[in-house]
Parts: C-alpha cells; sequence; structure tokens
RNA sequence: GGGCGAGUAGCUCAGCGGGAGAGCACCUGGCUUACAUCCAGGAGGUCAUAGGUUCGAGUCCUAUCUCGCCCA
C-alpha cells in the first residue's frame, strides 16, 4: 500500500467523519455497566457562524471527549444551540428590510414563521463547522432551545419560580435598546469610555437671587429632573436642604435633597436627579418619593410635551444647551470622558428608563450557588475566577428577564381584561382565577435567552420529565467555555441547578481563555483581524487547526494565535504521516512485544520514552494542561521517535536476515503513539490507522495505552542519551569544520569510563548511521593527534582527527568560549561550596549534587586547557 | 476608583526555590532512497525595575513601571 508522500487532509477529512458517524461511533447511550461522563456544549446561538473562539472551545471538548472515550467511559457530548432572541431576530428583521417591511407589517404569527423559515434554512450553520473540526457530539441527542421539550422546560422552571414568588412584575427602571426595541439585562449592557461633555448648568432657587451650579453629561434628561441633590456632609447642605429650585425651560419648581450617594468629587458637587433615565437618580427617587417623570420614549425621542417633543434625545441635547445658553443659565461647557453603556448585540448606546417588567429575585438562589463554588463542589479552573464570580454573585442583582421580542418563549402569563389579574400556568388558563372571567390576554413578553440557556443542562437530558439520561448523565462532568460568559452562564446554570435539581450542574468549569490575534488584540471584522478556522482549515486541514489550538491555549484571559502557528502543526501531521509512510512496509502488528532478551537498547529506550510521554500527556489531560500535552507530544514524536529511533533502527529494518523484534516494537510504538494522539488530531490518525490496521476497528474507539502495563528504563535513557552526546560531539565537528555529510571519518573517543567506551564500540552502528563515522576506537589515553578537534563531555572526550583541515584560529576561539563557560560555572559552585551555611542548611543531595558539578567542571576544565595548550603547540 | 492577568532569545511561549528551554524567524552546510511541510549544525537572554525573604530567587514577598482586560 503507498502513501502519498504528503499528508492531505482535504481528501481524507470527510470521508473519516461521515464513517464515525454512519458507524454510530459517537452515540452514548445509558449503560450502567460503564462509568458515565457527559458534557453539554454551551449552546452556540443559531445565528453564528464559526469563530475561531468556537474552534478553540469545540477543539477542547472534543479532546476531553475522545480521551474519556478511549479510557473507557460512557463518553456524551450533548449538543444543541440556542434561538438567541435579539440576535435571531435582528438578522430576520434585516432581511424584512430589504423588502422594505417592518416585522409590524407582517403581525406577530407570520414573522415568527419567517424566523423559523429561516432558522431551518440558514440557521445552524454551526453545526456543519462544528463537523468540519472533527467534533464528536451525540448528534442523535441534538436539542434546540424552542424545541417542545425545552420549551416545556422553560414553562415549568418558570411557574415554579413565580410560585415560590422568585418572579416578579414590577415598574423598576432597567437597561432599554432603543434599536433592539427592548428591555435588557445589566450584563447586557457594555460599557466603554467616551469622549463626551461636561455641561455646567445654573439652576435658580425659588424665591432667592441666587443659583446652584450643577454638572450633567446628558441635559436633554433635566426635562425630566424632579429634584436636585447634594452630599449631607457637603458645606452648603444645610443651606440647601428642604429649599426649591426652578426647573430651567420647563419652570417646574424641584426640591434640593440630601443624599449619600451624591459623589462631592464630581462636578459642583450637586446633581440634578432624573428618576426616570438614571439609574442612581431611581434610587434617590425612590428614597424620597419623588415624582418619576419619562421625557423619553422606546424609539429614544423626546416624549415631554413642548418644544422638544418628538427630536432624538441627541438633537434634544444639542437644542436644550443652545436654549440654556441663550437664557443665560449655561455656565460652562468642559470636555469630559466618561462610561456610556452599550447594547452589547447591536452596539446603540442603552436608555436607562423606567418601565414594567418581569424579575426574578436572584439573593435567595445565589447563596446555595455561592457554597457550592466555596465548597469546590463546583470546581473552576483556572481557580482565580472564583474571585470574579463571588464578586458578581455577592452583589447580585434582580435579573430583567422580560424581553419586548416576539422570537422566544413568550411568558406564560395572562392578564385578566376584567379585574386586571395575573395568571401564571403551564397550561393555556381558559378563565381567570380571580374572577372567572374568560377575557384572558396572554402576555406579550418573552423571556430572556438566557432564562432557558440556564436550564440547559438538565432540559437537555428531559427535564422536568424523570428520565434516565438525567439518572445516569446528570450531574455533568464538565464545562467548557469562556470566562466571559461566567456571569450569563455558569453562574445561573449553577442557580438553577441546585434550586430545580438540588445538585450542581457539574463538576467542573473550565474557563478558556480569549483568541487574540498575533498582536494580542481581541478579533474583530471591524479591525479586519479575524482569523477565519474554516479557511484556516481549507488551506491546513482540522487537525492542523485543533492541534494549534490545544497548543496555544493559556491559563490566562487570552491567547494569541497566529498561521504560524498552525502552519507549524501542519508540518507536524506531515512528519507523522512520513513517519507512518516509512514505518508501513516494515509493519507488524506489535500487539504483543518481543521477549526482553530480543530488545536492543533503542527498543527499551523508545518503548521508556514512549511510556514516559503517555504518562505525562494523560496526566496533562486529566488537568486540562492542553499545551503541555502537545508540547510533549510534539517532541516525542518529532525528536525522539522520528530523529532517533527510526534513524537508529534503519539499519535492522533493511538487514537481509530480517528482524521481527524491532517490527514489532516499531508497530506497537507507534500504534500507542497514534491512539494517545488521536483526541488531538483524530482525522490523521484514524486515516494511518486505517491503512497499518487489519481489523475494521476505527482508532477513535481503540483503548489509551495503559501506562501501567509499559515500562520506564532509565538505564537505557541514560545510556542512550550517553550515545547521543558523542554524536552530536561528532556532528558538530563535522558542522563547524565543514566536513561533507557523505565524507565518512575516524573518530577516537577517550574515556576513562570502560563502560561507556565498550558501549560506544558495541553501538558502532549508530555512529555510522549518524553521523556516518567508519572507523572509532575507545581507549584511555589514547594520545593526542595532532591537527584533531576535540570536544570535551561530560565523561569522555571525543575526538576527530582533521589532516589538517582543521581551523586552528576557529578551535582556539571555541574553546576559550568554553573555557570561560566552565569557569563562571565552577566559580559558582565553589562559591556555594565555600559557604558553610550552604553546607549547613541545604539539604544533602543538592550539596552532593554540587560537589559532583564541581568534580565534572574541573575535569572539563583540565581538558579543555590542555586542548588549547596542545593547540598552541601546533 | 476596585480587581485580575501578563512582562524570560527578534516573535509566540514553557519553566514557578537548586546547572536559562522549545517552536518560529535568522546564519552555515546538505535534494542522505519516510518527509525540503525536510535533515545536520550555529548564533542569540543583567529572565521589566528597585528593594526584601533565603545558604540559594525567572521561580516566593513588597513596591514601582509598562501593556491588556473585567467590574464600578
Amino acid at each position: 500500500m503507498e502513501l502519498p508522500k504528503r499528508y492531505e487532509p482535504e481528501k481524507v477529512e470527510d470521508r473519516i467523519y461521515d464513517y464515525w458517524e454512519e458507524n454510530g461511533y459517537f452515540r452514548a447511550e445509558v449503560n450502567e455497566d460503564k462509568e458515565p461522563f457527559s458534557v453539554v456544549i454551551p449552546p452556540p446561538n443559531v445565528t453564528s457562524e464559526l469563530h475561531v473562539g468556537h474552534a478553540l472551545q469545540f477543539t477542547l471538548h472534543d479532546i476531553v471527549i475522545r480521551y474519556q472515550r478511549m479510557k473507557g467511559k460512557e463518553a456524551c457530548w450533548f449538543p444543541g444551540m440556542d434561538h438567541a432572541g435579539i440576535a435571531t431576530q435582528n438578522v430576520v428583521e434585516k432581511h424584512l428590510a430589504e423588502e422594505n417591511k417592518t416585522r409590524h407589517d407582517l403581525g406577530r404569527e407570520k414573522f415568527v414563521e419567517r424566523v423559523w423559515e429561516w432558522k431551518d434554512e440558514y440557521g445552524g450553520k454551526i453545526k456543519d463547522q462544528l463537523k468540519a473540526l472533527g467534533s464528536s457530539p451525540d448528534w442523535s441527542r441534538e436539542r434546540f432551545t424552542l424545541d417542545e421539550g425545552l420549551s416545556r422546560a422553560v414553562r415549568e422552571a418558570f411557574v415554579q419560580l413565580y410560585e415560590e414568588d422568585y418572579i416578579y412584575r414590577d415598574k423598576y427602571i432597567i437597561n432599554w435598546c432603543p434599536r433592539c426595541s427592548t428591555a435588557l439585562s445589566d450584563i447586557e449592557v457594555e460599557h466603554e469610555e467616551e469622549e463626551g461633555k461636561l455641561y455646567w448648568i445654573n439652576y435658580e432657587l425659588k424665591n432667592s437671587d441666587e443659583a446652584v451650579t450643577i454638572a450633567t453629561t446628558r441635559p436633554e434628561t433635566m426635562l425630566g429632573d424632579t429634584a436636585l441633590a447634594i452630599h449631607p456632609k457637603d458645606g452648603r447642605s444645610e443651606k440647601l436642604a428642604g429649599k426649591k429650585a426652578v426647573l430651567p425651560l420647563v419652570g417646574r419648581e424641584i426640591p434640593v435633597v440630601e443624599d449619600e450617594v451624591v459623589d462631592p468629587e464630581f462636578g459642583s458637587g450637586i446633581v440634578k436627579v432624573t428618576p426616570a433615565h438614571d439609574p442612581t437618580d431611581f434610587e434617590i427617587g425612590e428614597t424620597y418619593g419623588l415624582e418619576t417623570i419619562s421625557v423619553i420614549d422606546d424609539d429614544a425621542n423626546i416624549s415631554f410635551e413642548g418644544k422638544y417633543k418628538g427630536m432624538d434625545r441627541y438633537e434634544a441635547r444639542e437644542e436644550i444647551v443652545r436654549d440654556l445658553d441663550e437664557t443665560g443659565l449655561l455656565e460652562e461647557i468642559e470636555d469630559y470622558e466618561h462610561s456610556v453603556g452599550h447594547c452589547q448585540r447591536c452596539e446603540t448606546v442603552v436608555e436607562p428608563s423606567v418601565s414594567e417588567q418581569w424579575f426574578v429575585e436572584m439573593e435567595d438562589l445565589a447563596e446555595p450557588a455561592i457554597e457550592a463554588v466555596r465548597k469546590d463542589e463546583v470546581e473552576l479552573i483556572p481557580d482565580r475566577w472564583k474571585k470574579v464570580y463571588f464578586e458578581w454573585m455577592e452583589n447580585i442583582q434582580d435579573w430583567c428577564i422580560s424581553r419586548q421580542l416576539w422570537w422566544g418563549h413568550r411568558i406564560p402569563a395572562w392578564h385578566c381584561e376584567d379585574c386586571g389579574e395575573i395568571v401564571v400556568s403551564r397550561e393555556e388558563p381558559h378563565t381567570c382565577t380571580s374572577c372567572g372571567s374568560s377575557e384572558l390576554t396572554q402576555e406579550t413578553d418573552v423571556l430572556d435567552t438566557w432564562f432557558s440557556s440556564a436550564l440547559w443542562p438538565f432540559s437537555i437530558m428531559g427535564w422536568p420529565e424523570e428520565t434516565e439520561e438525567l439518572d445516569y448523565f446528570f450531574p455533568t462532568n464538565l464545562l467548557i467555555t469562556g470566562f466571559d460568559i461566567i456571569f450569563f452562564w455558569v453562574a445561573r446554570m449553577i442557580m438553577t441547578s441546585l434550586h430545580f435539581m438540588d445538585e450542581v450542574p457539574f463538576d467542573q468549569v473550565l474557563l478558556t481563555p480569549l483568541v487574540l490575534d498575533e498582536n494580542g488584540e481581541k478579533m474583530s471584522s471591524s479591525k479586519g483581524n479575524i482569523l477565519d478556522p474554516l479557511e484556516l482549515k481549507e488551506e491546513y486541514g482540522a487537525d492542523s487547526v485543533r492541534f494549534a489550538m490545544a497548543s496555544s491555549t493559556t491559563k490566562g484571559r487570552g491567547m494569541k494565535l497566529s498561521e504560524g502557528e498552525i502552519e507549524d502543526k501542519r508540518n507536524f501531521l506531515n512528519k507523522l504521516w512520513n513517519a507512518a509512510r516509512f514505518a508501513l512496509p516494515h509493519f507488524e502488528s506489535g500487539d504483543s512485544l518481543p521477549s526482553e532478551k530480543e530488545l536492543e537498547l533503542e527498543d527499551r529506550w523508545i518503548l521508556s520514552r514512549y511510556t514516559d510521554t503517555v504518562t505525562q500527556v494523560e496526566k496533562d489531560l486529566e488537568d486540562y494542561s492542553f499545551k503541555s500535552a502537545t508540547k510533549k507530544l510534539y517532541s516525542f514524536v518529532w525528536n525522539d521517535f522520528c530523529d532517533w529511533y527510526l534513524e537508529l533502527i534503519k539499519p535492522r529494518l533493511y538487514s537481509e536476515e530480517g528482524d521481527e523484534g524491532v517490527k514489532r516494537v516499531l508497530g506497537y510504538t507507534l500504534k500507542g503513539t497514534l491512539t494517545i494522539l488521536h483526541p488531538f488530531i483524530p482525522f490523521i490518525t484514524e486515516e494511518i490507522w486505517d491503512k497499518l490496521s487489519e481489523t475494521s476497528e476505527p482508532i477513535m474507539i481503540q483503548d489509551l495505552p495503559d501506562p501501567e502495563s509499559g515500562t520506564r528504563n532509565r538505564e537505557a535513557e541514560e545510556k542512550l542519551s550517553a550515545l547521543q552526546e558523542m554524536i552530536k560531539a561528532i556532528r558538530n565537528v563535522r558542522g563547524e569544520m565543514n566536513i561533507p555529510t557523505g565524507k565518512g571519518i575516524k573518530v577516537l573517543i577517550d574515556t576513562e569510563n570502560g563502560d561507556l567506551g565498550r558501549l560506544a564500540e558495541e553501538k558502532l552502528t549508530y555512529f555510522q548511521e549518524l553521523a556516518n563515522v567508519d572507523e572509532l576506537i575507545t581507549g584511555t589515553d589514547l594520545g593526542r593527534p595532532e591537527n584533531s578537534a576535540r570536544r570535551v563531555l561530560e565523561d569522555s572526550e571525543v575526538l576527530v582527527p582533521l589532516e589538517g583541515l582543521i581551523d586552528i584560529e576557529k578551535e582556539r576561539e571555541r574553546i576559550k568560549n568554553e573555557l570561560t563557560e566552565v569557569e563562571n560555572d565552577l566559580d559558582s559552585t565553589l562559591r556555594k561550596l565555600n559557604n558553610e551555611d550552604f553546607l549547613k542548611k541545604a539539604p544533602d543531595e543538592v550539596v552532593s549534587k554540587e560537589k559532583k558539578k564541581k568534580e565534572e567542571f574541573l575535569a572539563r576544565k583540565d581538558r579543555l586547557e590542555t586542548n588549547l595548550v596542545a593547540l598552541e603547540d601546533n
């Protein structure tokens, strides 16, 4: 069987994915004989297209799930999508706009139909993209937050929370997005520092010639002012408190109140109070029973009767400032940088506004969720995120869950037209529970998408039904997600799960970093620095992207990803491919290893390195150190296996008499290496496995090598590394002296260590193969042939006679440099050994190690000096 | 204003109490029959700064500076 010279992912990936999927290898069943391992995907939203953040998370999910599957667990990855109320509605509205229509032209019912059509046709593109990366969720369990079962879960949760008085409806100040025309929760508002102005305005006092100056960034809201406020400790408060001011341009009389929330440092120390359009002012309004006058409507236009009515809020600002200036009440305008809230979805500046909304009272729900994390019942990884979690949870605000949208779970509440009663019910009620009227109309608001997401880990398994899935797979083992949705998702899932299931939703949460571009900047389409994972996959293959993702994952907040990284991983895959291509003609199953005495040194060595690698990689995977795992695999495959082992066994593979043993070791190591690599790079490993394997069982359902059954062999590792040291020294001479690769050379190894000398002679083939040495002499005091390059090693000296080829000056420089180096080392060692405190306080093994180093450095120095003298004599 | 993270080779990062490491980029040689997406060799670092703890500090502590982010 011939393999192409290069690995060609485009010819492999789709075929293999279909093969896995068609044979049901992703499917997981309730199986009491096996230990379950479950993760739920953070539901990507139906409008999403794959970006690098997704690619990272899907990759990590898939590594973990494939690993656990190969460890023999019943591993289930539950996939699905969320309906993304605002985002999806926005997309469809945009399409309608192209036909010059609005959703109101269609009406609610038709519009929702339209969204479903859109969803069926274009939504869920991300699913194919997930597949393109090789992800292995159990697709038969795919769910959608608006499907029937999940909708039922949402209704159930809402009604329960309402009946338990966690959910209430109230008139309160909320964040309003005038573009999306809906309320938002606090965390859907993003604050950004912006250049603005601070306007200083005089408010005249009633029955007085005096005026007070206030400062504001939003003069247009003054139309709704119902008080001025001053900090009680402000020296002027005594004089002002209880007085009335006259609202400029409007003429309304408003009181001056004292309140500690006023920041004495801000502006003049006196602020205007607009309860209807500022959260802090709203609080002040509550405290003092101030009137709440809304002056800006849902489209962010002025609604206050008068000349400004109908103006946009920014237009009104200019107009009002001009009028204030004309009346002489405008004191000053200064440049001012301040924080402005924007809608997370559309970036429009939000308008704080008072309206009737549905809320969840959070404090009591948060408490057990705080406990759960504090007691590590839910483990956050890395654990510094705990602090962020606690900070938010301990200062949690009630959650505004109603949205004035049409796409989403309609709130299961009905208003009685006759008596005004609100009836909340799982099923549509026919009569009012209070007055018996049948004039009921359902609440028009829908629920925040995150409300349904919060139930995801158990609703996806059938809750509120008691299903065997819940029984077996819940709580899930792990949640992998970005730290940016700790509040949106992680915290709320923990709260709902503890409330409804009486259990945590997952044991561990792995918080992934944000993927940044190579300059460490956030990727965004406006900056044009986006890396499209699908384009990268086209160019380098899915496995390259996956391996690069895994190897770039840091435990920090950001990870930089560059195309170069992916290219490097592509090269690695090609290396692996070619190693397999090389091994194929010599391949023996390797299901059992030859007996110990049939093993050569290099066999014992590679088996030991292999065992060590598997052990460490599995450990890394257990604590989600993906980067560390990929590094170890990379260097094992490239350096140990390809550069050394394959090179060392070539003579045995090509020998006339044949060597079955080495073939079995080769097979064993290669197959084992492929299995441990599989979770990271599933396509190429499956493809190679298929070419190598006699059986039809795919690699993805193989058991991972059991590190316990392998053997570390430290003696073999030490011996081989001594030989590597010599070979590298010879190669160094060759390189430095420009001896052509094809030219065989004679080498002398001078050592007082007889074992080492014998080992070198025994392994003459190593020198022949890897350094083109055709004559090797070992011994003690081999004399000092003139014109030879020498390399001083730990326990030996390598001499390469060069017959006039040697560049004396170059050698002298090199030796001098080495001398300086060893003298520095020696100095630092001697300093330690001459320090009584060191001898007294340092652990014994450190002291003896230091003594050994001293001997070694001395010997090395001595040899180098001798060599230098010999050179001078030349 | 509060908090978090990062500052180690030109770049991306490992190392987190006892001899400064890898990959990429760079330089020198090589198309050696698995691989030029390659092979062999080389050069390159007061481990941000200042103090401190310690026999010993990239590694721990404290300040400072720079960058990034979160919350208010």
